[in-house]
DNA sequence: TTGAAAGCGCTACCAC
DNA sequence: GTGGTAGCGCTTTCAA
């Protein structure tokens, strides 16, 4: 097994032909240059005997095109993002694009740098789940031309595609589907964020509980990273001295699951003493006793639209950036909590 | 904003200075130049206000290393994967490395496939979750010289560094444990494999199991893809007609989950009627009522292991390749269910 | 102190 | 039908 990789040029020389017939060749722009079958036949044959592979490094050179998209996503090991980062690679392969990817932790700085860190690498294009003020990294992107599709949430300051979901109406029904099961005293805990999916969730929120003449609270817990311990105390204390709470609703899964536990310290029955809705779907949700009643994205349709909507910046983006916005309905999942 | 990304080269004929020394003060080797205090600084502000980043693709191709390490695990929503993906992701940036991902679905063909696009892109190295038959192509990658990390399991026909943990210790305890708290029924439901962490669990479980002259029964079920059904339905038909059975221990969480329904549907109690024990932790089995026992695996120290051996591996690697195999303890967490 | 130039592997224009 | 060659952006040796 040779040491060195084989490059074109070697095989030229082995074969005694010149460097653009074999790339021709490589290409299959053999026939279109009419090279005689039999050279195509040698060069073919010894490509395979070597095992040649074209260095996609000078291609990318070359061609200022690396076939990479990156992923930036939230936190990479969050249910959510690897389910929709595992989607997007199939889809992306099949396409003949590979993916990078990282977790920005939602911290701005670290994003910044990630974005510049891929900028320098000739990536094709960015899916993005934007950090508090990273507008002007964005603005930055697409001024440079460089295809940048946002999901998860978006950046109203910025003209910029987009793939998010249904965020208000969803959180308006699922508070009214705790209405509708007589709940009076609704609690709605979320993370303090600016951020849009969170702002919609909380409004769509309130939106219903006003509507009803309803009591309800509202619970803002601090953004907690995963290594950190999660907020069940917070959760605990919260609810300890509200016994009157009727119906809880989670603005995403995690909350959920440390909301059960202190829950299920405290003895309240659900759906009996309180019942309970949650945002963001969880394989988790039909196994918990009871089963929680569940917002669901629509994890796969969100993946397509966002390569969907990738693959069409990558393709004419020479005639001008033209953001697409695409906003997906989620479905209600009622189960046993509700 | 330029349209065109500004070149070492612009930058040296916009400051009169020749590309050499530009290039001599990015990478920090102006003083051992001993390149002038003003040129350096004249350069260095106009980079800063020009906003240059230096193209890695070209860095690349004349240094032939691309700073990327490649991720291949077997899926990377499977949080087991993610979790580690997460954690390696953090230290390979710390060291300056970027990590592409990808899953191979446990699936020959792609992997090898993966194996062979990777191989053009000069990335530095690589780590794996190999699938069946995969040897030929590690194989091929050694000789190549590309520094590869197994882990989760290992190819006992190829001389490669891996990560593993202590599979059959640990399924011998956990057997033992159920053993211990009266057992005398015990079933292993596994999934059809042939590869070393099912095949050691298995033996590490049956080895317990005969020692202590119980009866037991080791159920296989066929490798499902995440995106068909479970084995929920089969793992119903097999508890069903073994109402003996007092002990199960799954050889991984995504078999339990399943398996706590179908003995819930079954209106089976834990641990009353049966005690479980399941290999790799899960969140939610913290979560679930009653909790449930488990074996954990050291993830972080899985991820340090993985990044600690492909950085050696990455620094000597002119000096010949020597693998390292890396053993880890896994730990009991011994919660309700059993 | 600084600069010229070779060359990493490839594509594609142009010449023969 | 086939070959020569410029040049993508960068590092680094050698010369000045």
């Amino acid at each position: 097994m040779a040491k060195k990789r084989v490059s074109i040029k070697d095989i030229a020389k082995a074969l005694g032909v010149s460097i653009t017939t074999v790339s021709f060749i490589i290409n299959g722009k053999a026939r279109e240059q009419r090279i005689s079958d039999e050279v195509i036949l040698k060069v073919k044959n010894y490509i395979k005997e070597v095992g040649y592979k074209p260095s996609h490094v000078a291609q990318s050179l070359r061609l200022g095109k690396s076939k990479i998209i990156v992923f930036m996503a939230e936190d990479i090991s969050n249910q959510f993002f690897s389910s929709i980062a595992r989607f997007i690679e199939e889809k992306a392969y099949k396409n003949g694009y590979k993916i990078i990817y990282c977790s920005t932790d939602n911290d701005t700085e670290k994003a910044k740098e990630l974005i510049s860190t891929f900028q320098m690498r000739n990536v094709d294009g960015f899916i993005i789940t934007p950090t508090p003020n990273i507008e002007e990294s964005i603005q930055d992107l697409i001024k440079e031309e460089f295809p940048v599709v946002l999901f998860d949430r978006w950046l109203p300051k910025v003209d910029c595609s987009h793939v998010i979901v249904e965020n208000r109406k969803s959180a308006f029904e699922g508070a009214q589907h705790l209405i509708n099961k007589g709940c009076k005293n609704l609690a709605f805990v979320t993370v303090q964020s600016s951020q849009t999916q969170m702002v919609d969730r909380s409004s769509g929120f309130k939106e219903a509980a006003r509507n009803a003449d309803v009591t309800f609270t509202e619970f803002e817990l601090k953004f907690h990273n995963l290594s950190e311990v999660g907020p069940y105390e917070e959760l605990l204390d919260f609810f300890k001295s509200r016994e009157e709470i009727d119906g809880v609703f989670f603005a995403t899964n995690y909350l959920a699951f440390e909301g059960l536990q202190a829950l299920d310290s405290l003895g309240r029955e659900i759906p009996g003493h309180v019942k309970v809705v949650s945002f963001d779907d969880h394989y988790f949700f039909n196994l918990y006793k009871p089963k929680i009643t569940a917002i669901e994205q629509p994890l796969e349709l969100i993946s397509e639209k966002l390569m969907e909507t990738m693959l069409s910046h990558l393709d004419e983006f020479t005639v001008g950036y033209t953001p697409r916005k695409v906003v997906l309905s989620n479905t209600l999942n009622e189960r046993e909590s509700s």
